[in-house]
DNA sequence: ACTTTTGGGCCG
DNA sequence: GGCCCAAAAGTC
C-alpha cells in the first residue's frame, strides 16, 4: 500500500513534489486524481497526482496532503504522456503545462483571509488597549463583514505592505488568519415555474381566474401557464414562460407571491446543441473524391497527411466524411481551428450534419462551460467531436482517432505568452501519435515546414486544386502605387483603379472587401515642425491615434493619455497622424461614397462577445456595401457576392523584419485572393504596392505555390533558417540596461563554445523596452545534423549556470523552441 | 521616521 | 509562481 505521492503542482518549478497520505487516501487515491496540498508557509494548490509509492523522503519530512479532491481521475496517463513530451521538446516545466491544460475552474487555490478572533469582542476595548488606527480599522471592517480578503485589506487601509499590520494583529489574538478555498465549478441553474402544491390544474382553474379578474396580466400569464402544461408534460421555465406569455419576470413573480406559482432550480448543462438531426449528405465532386482516397492510402503509410486545398474547393466536405468514418468506427475527433477562424458559420456546418455529436471549445467560453466540456470529453458523455483552438489539444481524450487542424499554416497556433510556448499543431501531431491516430493539415496555402515534411516524405500528401462549382479562380491584379502617385491619380490612399473597380463593382449590386493590415485610425501623431511623436514612457513606442475615444495609446501596456493638438516637444500647432490603419479608411471611404453603407472589422470592433458575428451575418446578409478589415477578414468566411477584394498596401507585410515576412504575404495575400468571386461569376483581386515587381507578388498573381516554395526554402538555407536548421530563441528581460548586457552576453559567449556562428545576437528587438522592462534576444540554429535533443540539454545547463551567476539573478530568461 | 520597492531563498 | 524576510531606496 503507498503512502507517499508525488505530484506536480501548477508553478514553474521544475520538480515533482513528495507528500504523505493516509491509509484510507491511499485506497482511493488514483493517478491523475486532483488533490489539494499545502505549499509553503499559507498557500494551498490544486495539485495532480503524478506516481504513488513508498519511498518516504530523506532529507525532509512529507506533508500530508489537505484533501482528496474527487474519486476518479481528472487527468488521463495520455494527458500526462503528453505533457512529460511538451515539457522536454519545449523546456518548459509540467506544472506552466498543468496551468494552461486544466480549466481554471478545476484548479482552485487558496486565498489569505483574515477573521475576527473568537475571544475577542470590540465592545470591550479598554482606553488603554493599544490598538493602532489601522488595527481599529480593520476591526470595525470586520464588524461589518466577517471575513476579509487580503485585497480588500489593502483597500481599507490604503497601502500597499499589510502583511506586518496582520501579523501583529493575529499576534496580539484580535484576529484569525485563514485560508479560504475559492469556489470551485458551480453548476448552472435555471429556474422552473410550477403550481402550489394542491392547486391541480383544471378544478382550481376558474376560482384561480376569478382571483384575478384586477390582474389581467397575471391572470395571461396563468391561462399561459396552463395552455402550456396540457401541451406537454415537460418542466415550464420561467424564461420560457416569460417569452410566452409576453409578460415581464414581475408578473410572475406577483404570481408567486400570492402563492399560486412556486419558483425551483433545476440544474442545467451550458453546453447546448443546435441543429436539426438529419444530416444532409454529402455529394463528393471527383476531385473531392480522389482527395478523399488519396487522404486515406496517405494515412495506411503515413501518421500525419497534408491537404492542399485552394479557398471554396470543398475541404470541409472532405474533413466531414473523414470525421464521419472515425466517429463510425466509436473514436473521438478533435478539429483544431485558429481562434478568428472559428465561426458560427463553421459551427453551424458541422453541427448541421453531426448534430449534438459537437463539442465547442473557445476562449469566449466562459470557466464553467469550459468545466463542462472538459467532462463530456473525459467521460465520453456527450460529443465526440470537439471543435476547438490551440488549447484544446489539452482535453482529456479517452479514444482520439483523427485530428483536423484547419488553416494549418496559422502562426497563431504558436503560443508565445506564458509557457508552455507550445505550436499546438506540431503537438497535436504527438498527440495523434499516443493514440496511434491520424492527424489531417488542411490548407490553401502550406507552410513551408509542412510543406518540407511532404517533399521529404515524412508525410502524406492530397491536393484539391479546383474550386467548387468550377467557378473560376479570381484574377489577381497589381496596383503600382508609385506610377499612380506620378500621375497624381490618387484620392487619399485609393489609386485611380481600385477606386473605379469599386464603383463598377457597388454598381452590379456586389459587394467589396478591402483589406488593411493594421488597426486603428494612425499608427503615430507626429509634429510637422520638430519631427517628435509622442512615446510611450514605459515601453519603446510611439503611441498610437485611436479616433473612436480621442486617445494615444500604447499597444503594448496600455498605457494612454488624451490626444494633443500640440507638439509636446516644441508647442507647434502643426501635428499630423502618420501612416493609415482601418479606420483611416473607413473614414475616406465614408466620404467617397455617401450612400453606401461602410463597416469596419478589426479588434476594435469585434471586441463584445456576438459583435464579430453581426459584422459577419450583416455583411452576408448583404446589409453592407463594403468591409474593411484587418487579417480577420481572411479567414474562413463565406461570402456570396464579394466580386472585388482590394488590398490598400501589400508592402507593410513584405518589408516586415522577420524571416517569414515573404512566406506570410504570400500566404496572407492568397487567403485574401480567395474572399473574392466565389459563385459563378470570377472575382477580381487588386493589391496596390509600391513595389509591383517584388517576387512574392509576381507569384501571388500567378498562384505559384511551388515556385514560391522553392525559392523560399533556398533563403532559408541560405541564411540558415527553419526548416532546415531548428530555431530556439532566447530572451532576456530586465530593468537594469547594464546588467541585461552583460548577462545575455555572458550567456551568448557560453553557448558560441558548441554552436559557434550559429548564433544571432545579444541583439535588442525591434521594440526593446517593455513594460520598463529592457529585452535583448539570443538566437541559436541548429544544423539538421546536430542532436536536438543534446543541443536543448546544452541550453538548459547554460540556463542553469546562469542562474546561480549572483549579478544575473535579476535578469529573467525565457526560452522559446521553434519561436515562430 | 516612515513606507515602498527590490533581491534572495525556498517550497515537499 | 507566491510568499517571506531583509535591505535598500524613496518620501514627507
Amino acid at each position: 500500500m503507498p503512502f507517499y505521492i508525488d505530484v506536480i503542482v501548477p508553478i514553474a518549478l521544475e520538480q515533482r513534489f513528495t507528500y504523505s497520505i493516509t491509509q484510507q487516501e491511499s485506497e482511493h487515491l488514483k493517478i491523475g486524481m486532483r488533490v489539494a496540498v499545502p505549499f509553503g508557509k499559507r498557500k494551498v494548490y490544486t495539485a495532480i497526482v503524478a506516481k504513488l509509492h513508498n519511498n518516504p523522503p530523506v532529507r525532509y519530512e512529507a506533508k500530508p496532503i489537505e484533501e482528496l479532491l474527487e474519486n476518479t481521475p481528472t487527468v488521463t496517463p495520455e494527458q500526462l504522456k503528453l505533457w512529460k513530451w511538451i515539457a522536454n521538446y519545449y523546456l518548459c516545466t509540467e506544472g506552466e503545462i498543468l496551468k494552461s491544460a486544466l480549466p481554471t475552474a478545476l484548479l482552485i487555490e487558496s486565498e489569505t483571509v483574515i477573521e475576527p478572533h473568537p475571544d475577542f469582542d470590540i465592545q470591550t476595548i479598554d482606553e488603554d488597549d493599544t490598538l493602532t488606527d489601522e488595527e481599529y480599522l480593520i476591526l470595525q471592517a470586520l464588524q461589518k463583514q466577517s471575513i476579509l480578503k487580503i485585497s480588500e485589506i489593502v483597500l481599507i487601509l490604503n497601502k500597499k505592505t499589510i502583511f506586518p499590520v496582520i501579523n501583529a494583529m493575529a499576534e496580539k489574538n484580535l484576529i484569525l488568519v485563514n485560508q479560504e478555498l475559492n469556489r470551485q465549478y458551480k453548476p448552472k441553474l435555471k429556474k422552473y415555474i410550477k403550481l402550489r402544491d394542491g392547486l391541480d390544474s383544471e378544478e382550481h382553474l376558474p376560482k384561480l381566474i376569478e382571483e384575478l379578474s384586477g390582474a389581467p396580466k397575471q391572470k395571461e400569464a396563468l391561462l399561459k401557464f396552463f395552455s402550456l402544461s396540457a401541451q406537454s408534460q415537460k418542466p415550464i421555465s420561467l424564461k420560457d414562460l416569460k417569452e410566452k406569455a409576453e409578460v415581464t419576470g414581475s408578473v410572475i413573480k406577483g404570481l408567486v407571491s400570492k402563492s399560486i406559482f412556486e419558483e425551483y432550480l433545476v440544474k442545467t448543462d451550458r453546453v447546448k446543441f443546435e441543429g436539426d438531426q438529419d444530416k444532409p449528405s454529402i455529394q463528393f465532386n471527383q476531385f473531392q473524391q480522389k482527395a478523399y482516397e488519396d487522404i486515406e492510402s496517405g494515412f495506411k503509410t503515413h501518421p500525419v497527411c497534408l491537404l492542399q486545398g485552394v479557398t471554396s474547393s470543398g475541404k470541409t466536405e472532405v474533413y466531414i466524411k473523414l470525421i464521419d468514418k472515425a466517429i463510425q468506427e466509436g473514436k473521438q475527433v478533435l478539429y483544431l481551428l485558429p481562434e478568428i477562424a472559428l465561426t458560427t458559420q463553421l459551427i453551424q456546418r458541422l453541427q448541421a450534419y453531426f448534430g449534438d455529436q459537437v463539442l465547442i471549445y473557445h476562449s469566449k467560453y466562459s470557466v464553467n462551460e469550459r468545466v463542462e466540456v472538459y467532462r463530456h470529453v473525459l467521460n465520453e458523455t456527450k460529443g465526440k467531436i470537439v471543435i476547438g483552438v490551440r488549447s484544446s489539444i489539452f482535453l482529456p481524450f479517452r479514444n482520439l482517432g483523427l485530428i483536423v487542424v484547419d488553416e494549418a499554416h496559422e502562426s497563431s497556433f504558436k503560443q508565445f505568452d506564458p509557457a508552455p510556448r507550445y505550436h499546438a499543431r506540431d503537438t497535436a501531431i504527438v498527440l495523434a501519435s499516443i493514440f496511434q491516430a491520424q492527424t489531417l493539415l488542411g490548407t490553401a496555402t502550406p507552410s513551408l515546414e509542412s510543406f518540407n515534411n511532404v517533399r521529404e516524405g515524412k508525410y502524406a500528401f492530397a491536393q484539391l486544386n479546383r474550386r467548387f462549382g468550377n467557378v473560376k479562380p479570381p484574377s489577381v491584379e497589381l496596383v503600382d502605387l508609385k506610377e499612380q502617385q506620378h500621375k497624381k491619380k490618387m484620392t487619399g490612399h485609393f489609386s485611380e483603379t481600385l477606386l473605379k473597380a469599386i464603383r463598377e463593382t457597388l454598381e452590379e449590386g456586389q459587394q467589396v472587401i478591402l483589406f488593411q493590415n493594421r488597426r486603428g485610425y494612425s499608427p503615430i501623431l507626429e509634429c510637422n515642425t520638430c519631427g517628435h511623436a509622442p512615446q510611450c514612457p514605459n515601453c519603446d513606442v510611439s503611441l498610437t491615434y485611436h479616433r473612436h475615444n480621442n486617445t494615444l495609446r500604447c499597444h503594448y501596456c496600455g498605457y494612454h493619455i488624451a490626444m494633443q493638438t500640440k507638439c509636446m516637444a516644441c508647442g507647434s500647432v502643426d501635428v499630423s497622424t502618420k501612416g493609415f490603419g482601418t479606420e483611416q479608411i473607413e473614414t475616406e471611404l465614408n466620404s467617397l461614397f455617401k450612400d453606401k453603407v461602410i463597416k469596419r472589422m478589426d479588434l476594435d470592433t469585434t471586441r463584445g462577445k456576438y459583435a464579430y458575428e453581426h459584422i459577419i451575418s450583416a455583411f452576408q446578409n448583404r446589409e453592407i456595401d463594403i468591409l474593411v478589415g484587418t487579417q480577420m477578414l481572411t479567414k474562413g468566411l463565406d461570402f456570396r457576392h464579394v466580386k472585388l477584394v482590394g488590398v490598400m498596401n501589400a508592402d507593410s507585410l513584405l518589408n516586415f523584419p522577420d524571416f517569414r515576412a515573404h512566406e506570410r504575404s504570400f500566404q496572407l495575400l492568397v487567403q485574401v485572393a480567395g474572399r473574392a468571386g466565389r459563385t459563378q461569376e470570377q472575382g477580381l483581386v487588386l493589391i496596390q504596392t509600391y513595389n509591383p515587381y517584388h517576387k512574392i507578388l509576381q507569384q501571388v498573381t500567378t498562384n505559384s505555390f511551388e515556385e514560391m516554395f522553392k525559392e523560399q526554402l533556398d533563403e532559408r538555407r541560405h541564411f540558415k533558417y527553419p526548416p532546415i536548421f531548428r530555431m530556439i530563441k532566447i530572451t532576456f528581460k530586465s530593468r537594469d540596461l547594464n546588467k541585461l548586457n552583460e548577462a545575455s552576453d555572458w550567456l551568448a559567449l557560453y553557448y558560441r563554445q558548441i554552436f559557434k556562428t550559429n548564433i544571432l545576437g545579444p541583439e535588442f528587438p525591434a521594440i526593446a523596452r517593455i513594460r520598463n522592462e529592457y529585452h535583448k534576444n539570443v538566437i541559436i540554429k541548429i544544423p539538421q545534423k546536430q542532436s536536438l535533443k543534446n543541443s536543448k540539454k546544452y541550453i538548459e545547463a547554460g540556463v542553469d549556470k546562469f542562474k546561480v551567476i549572483a549579478q544575473f539573478r535579476s535578469v529573467k530568461v525565457v526560452i522559446n523552441v521553434d519561436p515562430y
